[in-house]
DNA sequence: CTGAAAGCGCTAACAC
DNA sequence: GTGTTAGCGCTTTCAG
C-alpha cells in the first residue's frame, strides 16, 4: 500500500512539493487534476513523491479554500428503525460510491433537538442535507433555505409544500390495496396509527384508508392514546374489523394484542398494513402487506441531493412517490 | 431565533469583532469561554452583537488550527442490520449529547472498501474511529494505529489483540443458558451460522456452545453452505435437535425453515439463541433466545472512545463484555 | 485586559 | 509550464 512502516505526523503538500522540486501550485493542480499544461516529467515526479510519501490532502483544508466539503447531513427520526436503516443504507450505496460522507444525526422526532442538530450541521458546512422532518411545518426548516443550502425530504412533507420530498406512494398503493381486498367480509374498519398529527404520511394513509373504504366510516386508534388496546380487543369483538396498520412497529403491537385476545386472522379479524420488515411471512399465517421499497426512496434521494448541489439548481418541491410492493397473502 | 429574514453569506469572525469594535482575538478568547481577563463590558458586546447576527463559528476553520474536528469516524459491516441500528442508537446519545458528530461508513463487510473508507475518515480529520471490523486480523487496521488515531472495535475482536473490542458476553451468556436447558432432551446439538472464520463472534459462541454441550458433539452449519437449508431438515427429521443460532437474522431464517418442514416447537426440535430483534416473542410459541444490550453497547463504544480522545490515552486492549439478557420462553 | 501577526493545509488569480 | 501571492475562517503566541 506504499504505506511507511511508522507515520507520525500527517505529511503536507509542502512537504510534497520540496521533495519532488516544484511548488505548492503545482501539486495542487496535479491533485485536482488540471493536467492541461503541466509537462509529463513533473507529472511523473509528483505521482511518484506522492506515493512514497502516502500523502493524502486533508479535506478540512480543502474545503475552507474551495467551499465543498464533500460533508452531507442526514437528520432521522429516529436511527434504531428498521425504517430508517433501510433509508441510510440505500443513501450509503450512493454517496459512498463517490467521495461523499454522511453525518447522520438522530433528532429523536424532538423538534428543538432537530433544531440544534441542523444548525450544528450548518456549521459543520456540510454540502446538503436530507431530512426527515419532525415538524410539519416548513417554516421550521426556512432557515436552511436562507443559507442556500440543498435541501430534501424524506418521507414526509412539510406545509407549505417548500421542498422535494421522495417518499412511499401511499395513495397509490393503498387504493391498490383495496382494490385486492372483498371489503363486504368486514363490518368496521380501523386505522391504526402513531398520532397522526406531526407527519404528512401518517395523514395521507389515513386518508387514503378512508377513500377506500368509503362510504363505510373509517375508526381511527392512535397508539399511545388512552385504553388504545382495550379499543383494539373491543372492535375485534364487536363486529368482524379489518385493522390497517400504517406502518411495521404498529403492525407487530396489533398482531400481539390481537393474539392475547385469541383472535385469530383471518378467520375472525383482519390485518394488513405497511410492513417494514418484510418478515411479516414469519408470523402467523402470512400477512398482506405493503412492502416498502425504502432503500430505492434513501438512493433517490441521495440522487437528485446530489444532482442539486453539482449542478447549483434548486430541486423543484412537490413529492416524488416511489412505488410500493403488494405482498397478497391471508390475512385479510 | 435571532435570525435575520434573508441571509446569504456565513458572518465571519472578522465581522463580528469589527461590529463590536474589537479584535479577531477578543471575538475568539469569548467563543472559547477564555473569559479569565476580559472586561466585562467587551463580553456582553461581543455576545450581543453575535446573538444580533446570528454568528456561528466555522467548524472547519476551527478543526483546520485546532487540530480538533469533533468528528468521529464510525464504520459499519451492514448499516441495514438491527443489531447496527441499535449500535448506532447507543453511539448517538452520547456523541450528540456532547458536541460529537458521527460519519457513518457501510463497509458491506467488504475488507477493501473498508480500506477505502477508512482511509476517507484519516483525510477528513476524525478525531476518532469505532469500527466494526470486516477483516480478523489486526495488520489490516494497523495504519490507524500508526496515524495515532484512537480506535475502538465494536463487537468483534482482531487478532492479535491490539485494540479495545465491546460486546456482548458471549461466552458467559451462552454458558447461564444452557444451565437453563435440559440437554438430555436432545440427541443432537446444532449451531447455525454466519460462516465463521472472519468474525471472532461467531467463532466464539460457536466454541461457548461446544463447551457447554460437551462432551455431547456439536454439528455447525453455515448459512449459505451447499445445501445448508436441507440440512437443518435433515438434522431435525433423524432425531430430537436443538438448533442454536448465532444472530437473529440467522434465526428467523431457521425458523422459516422448520416451519415449511412441519417441524413443532419446542415438542419435535428446540430453536434457542441470539434474537437481535427482541421481537421472537411474536413468533410461535415465543422463543428461549439472548437479548444483547445493542444500546448500551453503542454507548459504551462511545464513552470509552471520548474519553481516550479527551485525556489522550491510548484505550488498553483487551475484550471489555457487557452482560446480555436471557428471555426464558418455550422453545427448548 | 486587548491586539498584531503568523499560520493551520490548501486553492486560485495573476504573473512570468 | 510553473511559481508568487493572497487568502479561506479561525486560534494562538507574543507584545503591550
Amino acid at each position: 500500500m506504499g504505506k511507511g512502516l511508522v507515520m507520525n505526523k500527517r505529511v503536507t503538500i509542502q512537504e510534497v512539493a520540496d521533495q519532488a522540486g516544484v511548488s505548492k501550485t503545482t501539486v495542487s493542480r496535479y491533485l485536482n487534476k488540471k493536467y492541461h499544461k503541466m509537462s509529463p516529467a513533473t507529472k511523473k515526479r509528483i505521482k511518484a513523491v506522492i506515493e512514497a510519501l502516502d500523502y493524502r490532502p486533508s479535506r478540512q483544508a480543502q474545503a475552507l479554500k474551495s467551499k465543498r466539503s464533500y460533508l452531507i447531513g442526514v437528520v432521522i427520526a429516529d436511527i434504531s428503525n428498521m425504517y430508517a436503516s433501510l433509508l441510510l443504507k440505500g443513501m450509503s450505496q450512493v454517496f459512498n460510491q463517490a467521495k461523499w460522507q454522511m453525518i447522520i444525526l438522530d433528532s429523536l422526532g424532538e423538534v428543538d433537538l432537530e433544531s440544534q442538530y441542523l444548525e450544528r450541521l450548518i456549521d459543520q458546512n456540510v454540502d446538503g442535507i436530507i431530512l426527515q422532518p419532525a415538524a410539519i411545518t416548513s417554516e421550521n426548516y426556512q432557515f436552511i433555505e436562507d443559507m442556500q443550502l440543498p435541501l430534501i425530504l424524506a418521507d414526509r412533507k412539510t406545509y407549505p409544500s417548500q421542498w422535494l420530498t421522495i417518499g412511499t406512494d401511499n395513495e397509490a398503493v393503498i387504493s391498490r390495496l383495496f382494490d385486492q381486498i372483498h371489503l363486504a367480509d368486514y363490518q368496521s374498519f380501523v386505522v391504526v396509527s402513531e398520532v397522526l398529527a406531526p407527519v404528512s404520511t401518517r395523514q395521507d394513509r389515513y386518508q387514503a384508508v378512508v377513500t377506500a373504504c368509503a362510504p363505510a366510516p373509517v375508526h381511527l386508534i392512535e397508539v399511545g392514546q388512552n385504553n388504545w388496546q382495550k379499543a383494539i380487543l373491543d372492535l375485534a369483538g364487536q363486529q368482524k374489523t379489518l385493522f390497517f396498520c400504517n406502518n411495521g412497529r404498529v403492525m407487530i403491537e396489533v398482531l400481539r394484542i390481537l393474539k392475547q385476545g385469541n383472535f385469530q386472522v383471518p378467520q375472525e379479524v383482519g390485518v394488513t398494513g405497511f410492513d417494514d420488515w418484510h418478515m411479516t411471512d414469519m408470523i402467523g399465517p402470512g400477512i398482506t402487506s405493503i412492502e416498502q421499497p425504502t432503500e430505492r426512496i434513501g438512493a433517490a434521494l441521495a440522487e437528485n441531493l446530489l444532482q442539486a448541489i453539482e449542478s447549483q439548481q434548486i430541486l423543484k418541491a412537490g413529492y416524488q412517490a416511489i412505488p410500493s410492493h403488494i405482498s397478497l397473502r391471508s390475512s385479510v
